[in-house]
RNA sequence: GGUCCCAUCGACUAGGGGUUAGGUCGUCACUCUUUCACAGUGAAAACACGGGUUCGAAUCCCGUUGGGACCGCCA
């Protein structure tokens, strides 16, 4: 494919530094961009901003790959799968961001700077005292150019700065913010290749999503500050700027920006947690976009949400992630799940249950499905189906076990069971029936201790199913304890 | 503090000049199921405030207030 055909494909890429686990919000930001590209037909690209080497996780992006990867999000070009546009890893690309940047020092618009950190530190330090913004003062910007000439000979540190013009208007518009503009005079003469020789995130940002061709920039509101300094930048290189959209944030029940102090921001513990990830999809796609005009369906599979996903339809405001709502939506599908696929991503949680049979496994989880707000609560649920011996909770309970009528009860159901081969959901129920006749013990009186005494609790699934997986010697077991 | 962004029930949102302001989660009540849950029915619950524009503003404009993000040799 030649790369001018590209140029009229929509090319968007996510662009995570790899610092670990993958937030709740990059996820959102992914799955944007996956939306967007796929109900364009365009391409979807994964490019690794790992040019702060002080922050780099062994192991980040093969996980990132992996964890996206597992929700159905895939990419088209990306470190592992190549493509024509490589590197995908900044961190592979310095001499083409070095490149860029001479060509910024030779017309102008960039310049040497040869202050250390402490320096800076100092220079806000003395801003913030006098009540002022804190900005870089452009100190270098004087300097000659026999003097950095001379600095750069001697190997002295240095960066390289935008050289932001002044008293200008910088403008553009945000597909789903509208127009924004900003003065010049604000902005910061942001550095651009740092003292290691790494670029930061806005030269390098504007470098690849230009040679990478990308149409549209869909990333976290966080980012629509920068944006001036990206358009400089551009329009410094003689490019166009893709297209922006900056999604609103996802926010904590506080309305701040999601963080990790407020609850599980990390994908991975969603997974692990036995949430399905139709339903995270189907959730997360839900917080800041919805199909809109009048539209009340809420559940949607990644395929449909590639159909009817449009930026339009993007919020312009934040939204709080809502626990709740996740557990509502995750048990709606768990409860509709095919239950063989939903049997094998439950097995681990039957690990040490003890619970081996896929044919008890199979009836158990039929069973308390519609309890479950995520799979890791599986094992409170077996505790009636795996219990030697039944001590009942609250133990207030017991009283109703040594009354008169139940032991009656108790003891009739015993007898007739004893002559059963088996017992099942069907000759359970028969012989219960047949105890009320004979004993004239009914309704609750009749019911709620047999579950009692079963259970050991008075709530839970349809008791013939539980005596059938309970099976003949331990219902008997449990029957005689209270007689 | 400066700049930028935002503003419909507690939360997610529909609606975008004339609506009894609709839906979902959550809450409450009732029904169903001899339990709980599920399901069903119903209820309480919102246009931040003030000015315009207009015959008419939740909707358009301005301001106020409130919230958030950003202000690093991090992304």
């Amino acid at each position: 494919m030649s790369i001018k055909e590209n140029q009229d494909s929509i090319r968007v890429r996510f662009a995570p530094s790899p610092t670990g686990y993958v937030h709740i919000g990059s996820l959102r930001t992914a799955l944007f961009n996956y939306l967007f590209a796929k109900h364009s037909g365009g391409k979807n690209i994964l490019r690794i901003e790992d040019t702060d080497q002080t922050r780099k996780v062994e192991g980040a992006v093969e996980n990132l790959i992996k964890v996206m990867g597992s929700l159905g999000i895939e990419f088209d070009e990306g470190p592992i799968q190549g493509g024509n546009y490589g590197p995908y890893y900044q961190s592979q690309r310095l001499e083409i961001y070095r490149k860029y940047c001479d060509e910024l020092i030779n017309n102008g618009a960039a310049y040497y700077a040869f202050e250390t950190p402490e320096e800076l530190d100092e220079m806000r330090r003395l801003q913030q005292l006098e009540g002022r913004q804190t900005m870089y003062d452009g100190r270098a910007r004087n300097l000659s150019e026999d003097e950095v000439r001379d600095k750069l000979q001697k190997g002295m540190p240095h960066v390289i700065r935008l050289k932001v013009p002044a008293d200008r208007e910088i403008r553009f518009t945000d597909a789903i913010k509208g127009v924004i503009k900003i003065n010049s005079n604000l902005i910061d003469d942001q550095i651009l290749l740092k003292s290691d020789g790494f670029p930061t995130y806005h030269l390098a940002n504007v470098v690849d999503d230009h040679l990478m061709n990308i149409t549209h920039i869909i990333r976290g509101e966080e980012w629509i500050t920068s944006v001036p300094k990206h358009i400089l930048i551009y329009e410094a290189l003689g490019w166009h700027a893709p297209e922006m959209a900056h999604v609103p944030l996802i926010l904590n029940k506080d309305k701040s920006k999601l963080s990790k102090r407020q609850g599980d921001v990390a994908v991975e513990d969603y997974l692990k947690k036995g949430y399905l990830k139709e339903a995270l999809i189907n959730f997360i796609s839900l917080l800041g976009w919805n199909p809109g005009e009048g539209e009340e369906n809420e559940f949607y599979s990644l395929d449909e949400l590639c159909k009817i996903f449009t930026l339009e339809k993007v919020q312009t405001s934040g939204a709080v992630f809502n626990p709740e709502k996740l557990n509502w939506m995750n048990n709606y599908y768990i409860k509709n799940y095919d239950i063989d696929r939903l049997i094998e991503l439950s097995l681990p949680y039957f690990k040490n249950s003890g619970i081996s049979s896929s044919d008890d496994i199979k009836k158990i989880l039929s069973a308390i499905r519609v309890y479950l707000n995520k799979l890791e609560e599986i094992p409170i649920h077996l505790k009636i189906f795996i219990q030697e011996d039944i001590t009942p909770e609250p133990a207030s309970l017991k009283d109703l076990l040594e009354n008169d009528d139940s032991k009656k009860i108790f003891s009739a159901l015993k007898s007739k069971i004893e002559k059963l081969d088996f017992v099942n959901a069907e000759n359970y129920k028969q012989a219960v029936s047949e105890v009320q006749k004979e004993t004239g013990v009914k309704g609750k009186n009749l019911f709620k201790p047999l579950r009692i005494a079963l259970t050991g609790s008075e709530n839970g699934p349809e008791l013939p199913l539980i005596a059938e997986i309970l099976g003949k010697e331990k219902i008997l077991k449990f029957l005689g304890k209270w007689i």
